[in-house]
DNA sequence: TGTATTTTCGAGCGAGCGATCGAACGATAA
DNA sequence: TTATCGTTCGATCGCTCGCTCGAAAATACA
């Protein structure tokens, strides 16, 4: 087992002891236990806690993006483009739901040159993700406030997932992606979309 | 100034301390100066920093909850049902940021009798919605899995702001509650709702 | 085999944690 | 004044934290 592999081993123990304790409560003799090692041999493949942190989360979004970017590849139609970018979402969540919640839930955690790393690749999935609705709504203009809440309306879709997923009853990924593609272009009331004069919010 | 006054202004003090460095990460020092108190001051007013962060949860939703309740009281359209409950959410999320950041983000962290409180009236706030989901969907079924998925899609969408919302940036409750109740009813491409023969995720 | 390098660990550091205690405070009533 | 009672605090407890050190064990190569 090269010494890669056995990094790689430890991330994945500090992914699921931080999934599930919580960064802040889960203590680094927890993800030495965890690894199968000793404190002492855990500081011998990172220098804090934090660096962990660290690790996992840019390790994720580093797999994350790659794989969008993949699947994107020669695609031109903005509602393929957003069904395949929700499925790969969901397909690297449900793989790696561990990560994801730490992703999600721990990453705000990180200081300094970390959070920096962090937020810029988060950005750039943001971006990505900007750039499809964009072409969805037909909006020419990158900074429309409509366009960045209707992105992070997405986002929010997306990403809240981790909260309330559980593998035996919910649908499997390209279930749960087909069903919010769905919803994000078409809503719930599809029936009343081509304006039928009654507007919502209006009333009171 | 009497004893339910020093102790709700010593809750606020926490909700702030909590959201700024997290529940975990906050010390019962940190809450003791915010609320400008010593740390045995403090317990005078709590038995144990848990409870400190089960009474933020909970009186946070038992506000929310409440005036959710009156909002929707004698209102029967769906629609106008959907929007109330968006817009309660969003002027409640938007007011008491603070506390809601904590509730959203820290409450997982809440054990035993706590846990189980704050997981009852978080369930009652869901089943309020899912009702008005059901509505929408004309879905007979509550345990449908289209009903289940649905909703916790409109949830992460309105849970998902306190990750971004900025306040001189983004639009007020009343903006957000309309894109996002038009969002989730209609979509973002309404002109092909009704049926045009093209769907997403069935051509690779 | 001997030597050099990589990998592992037991023991323990200083710091900060949540929580407790008995004493003292200030306002009120006798 | 004295006694009472709700409220506040300084001092401190036992414990766990992130992290480090020097030495030993494992491995690689001669």
């Amino acid at each position: 087992m090269r010494y890669e592999e056995r990094f790689e081993s430890v991330l994945k123990s500090a992914a699921t002891v931080f999934a599930r304790r919580g960064y802040q409560r889960a203590s680094i003799r927890d993800v030495a236990r965890a690894a199968g090692i000793s404190v002492a041999g855990l500081y011998y493949y990172c220098k804090s806690k934090e660096e962990l942190l660290f690790a996992v989360c840019f390790h994720s979004f580093d797999v994350l993006l790659q794989s969008l970017h993949r699947s994107l590849k020669g695609v031109s139609d903005p509602k393929q483009q957003l069904h395949i970018f929700i499925l790969n979402h969901f397909e690297y969540f449900l793989t790696y739901v561990e990560a994801m919640k730490v992703v999600s839930h721990e990453a705000g955690m990180l200081t300094g040159e970390f959070d920096a790393r962090v937020t810029e690749i988060k950005r750039q999935y943001y971006l990505r993700c900007q750039q499809i609705v964009q072409l969805l709504l037909g909006e020419p203009d990158a900074e429309s406030p409509r366009l960045r809440t209707t992105t992070l309306a997405l986002f929010g879709m997306i990403n809240w997932v981790y909260t309330w997923y559980r593998p035996g009853r919910d649908e499997d990924a390209k279930g749960l992606a087909d069903g919010m593609t769905e919803l994000f272009l078409h809503g719930v009331w599809p029936q009343a979309a081509v304006g039928n004069g009654q507007e919502v919010g209006n009333g009171g």
